[in-house]
DNA sequence: GGCATCCTCTGACTAGAGTCAGAGGATGGA
DNA sequence: TCCATCCTCTGACTCTAGTCAGAGGATGCC
């Protein structure tokens, strides 16, 4: 790796760390241990199972309880048994425990404020679309993909934004019924697969592969999440889903297309697609694409 | 201030806090509490007064009295009473300390790659340049300006630094002896007044202001340290010495520069500069330049 | 030489942030 | 109905990271 970009980084670090993360800890926790206001925070507005909690902030049970208890005591959370397992406890926002909250959310402002305080505006702008930038790669560098069944309620809400994508910007909606749209069973293994992209556990975007025997694998749902566009999330889809591909011992991989979905077309060219004939009769298809694989 | 840059803020703040902070102490403090890696980072290769070491990581004396006790038992460093002060002692680094010190620096190292790693040459290419500029932009906001005396160890080493630009990008050289150069007395109060930038303590900038009576004040000696420009800083020190000379009574604010400088010119016209007449016999003045201010 | 001041160290604390090993109630399946 | 499993809680710890109040040697100045 280039020493000079891991030069340029660890400056960053050591910046960032001392005017972000100092101010940070001085910030929220003002009055009260950032252990509790980390966890008042995660709660939310609607509340939260605690071992939803436990997973989120990665803590130990005892612990998260005893936090619990603290902020029981102070009137700021109650919890109580769910209904449905009354094993599992949900944690809910008093008023005083949302007034709370509100604070700490000022005070994330303020911190926010006062790094672009001492800046003229020009400055402010460039502060801004930096961090933007630095935001939006160091989060493109912590997506995962994962092979998941198509029932999964992760997959089945890529699904359901896809398909709403897909009625906005084609030019005459989208009916799922009229297309061609392979069965579940279709992207489940042994006859294909189903990726999703999560970061922090959410859900970002999918595709799916066909794996017909004896004839060509097939790309189908490619999706990603507006918010997380430009972060070469494609690329990385397309890519794996070539590697798999091939493993499955095809050697040539396809696709079809609408107009409408320009980046993704340049995309597939970009990627080594090439344009052939039509080689089914999908409807809302203008484009068919192609690429050996080895 | 902007919601939206607000919000902008908040996220990256999240986000790195997140990447970058828990990776921090994850690296670097994966078999040593963090306090005596940072100690031992401080003392740095050539060792330091216990007294500087409090000084710059902002603890208690008795806290890091504890660190070195433990980093001695260790073998890692070793403390001596300074010659000149017996009261001061010196902390030094042993061959062990060098090398436990070393993996720090490689751990860094690691930590820096490990954000790199998932991304492809472009992103790569990307974040490095927006790191650099966040980087650069929070430093900007931590700049702060002193008026300290002419003699000053850290106004002195600015004034060397400026006088050894000059030598090098003037055309024919420079020679303070030729030059009309102001006597310290007249950029020290009453007569004038000296400013110093600095972050983290470190001078990166200075500009003088001559105030001579019944006559216009006059910007002397301002210059800025290269890897501190493009932060704005130039248009700072001129918009606090035309405060300074208002403050004075001072209704025009006055300079001359030689046309090498030609960043500096564009910043005087921008600033609301006009060019005049000489009003000097400056051996190494090109242009002349006035500003009328209230 | 005496005394205030400086610098460092030690002892005695505190608070936060966790970890670990059960206890004990709730649930689900055989 | 019984038993394994799940979820949460409690008690008993540990480690960091600090703070505070002096003790005691070294120095500088009168």
């Amino acid at each position: 790796m280039d020493p000079s970009q891991i030069d340029q980084v660890r400056r960053f670090n050591r910046t960032v760390t001392e005017r972000v993360g100092v101010l940070h800890d001085r910030y929220l926790g003002r009055d009260r241990p950032i252990g509790e206001a980390r966890l008042l925070w995660e709660i939310g507005e609607r509340g939260q199972d605690v071992r939803r909690l436990r997973e989120r902030l990665g803590l130990d049970s005892g612990y998260v309880s005893r936090l619990l208890r603290a902020l029981e005591s102070d009137g700021l959370v109650t919890v109580e048994p769910q209904p449905r397992d009354r094993r599992v406890r949900t944690v809910r926002l008093t008023d005083a425990g949302r007034a709370e909250r509100a604070t700490l959310d000022g005070r994330s402002d303020e911190l926010a404020g006062s790094l672009l305080e001492p800046l003229n505006t020009t400055q402010r702008a460039r502060l801004v679309a930096a961090m933007a930038e630095v935001d939006r790669l160091l989060t493109a560098a912590t997506v995962v993909l994962d092979v998941v069944d198509p029932d999964h309620p992760d997959a089945q809400y890529c699904l359901r934004s896809y398909f709403m994508e897909l009625r906005h910007r084609f030019e005459d909606g989208f009916d799922p019924a009229r297309s061609l749209l392979p069965s579940a069973g279709e992207l489940r293994p042994p006859h294909g697969l189903f990726l999703i992209a999560r970061t922090h556990g959410e859900p970002i975007g999918c595709a799916g592969l066909k794996l017909p025997p004896r004839a060509p694998a097939e790309i189908k749902r490619m999706w990603v999440a507006p918010h997380a566009r430009g972060l070469g999330l494609g690329r990385r889809f397309l890519a794996e889903l070539e590697a798999r591909a091939a493993q499955h011992g095809r050697n040539v991989l396809r696709l079809d297309t609408n107009k409408a979905l320009g980046a993704a077309i340049g995309l597939y060219h970009s990627f080594g697609f090439q344009e052939v004939a039509a080689f089914n009769d999908e409807p809302y298809a203008h484009y068919w694409f192609e690429k050996r694989i080895t």
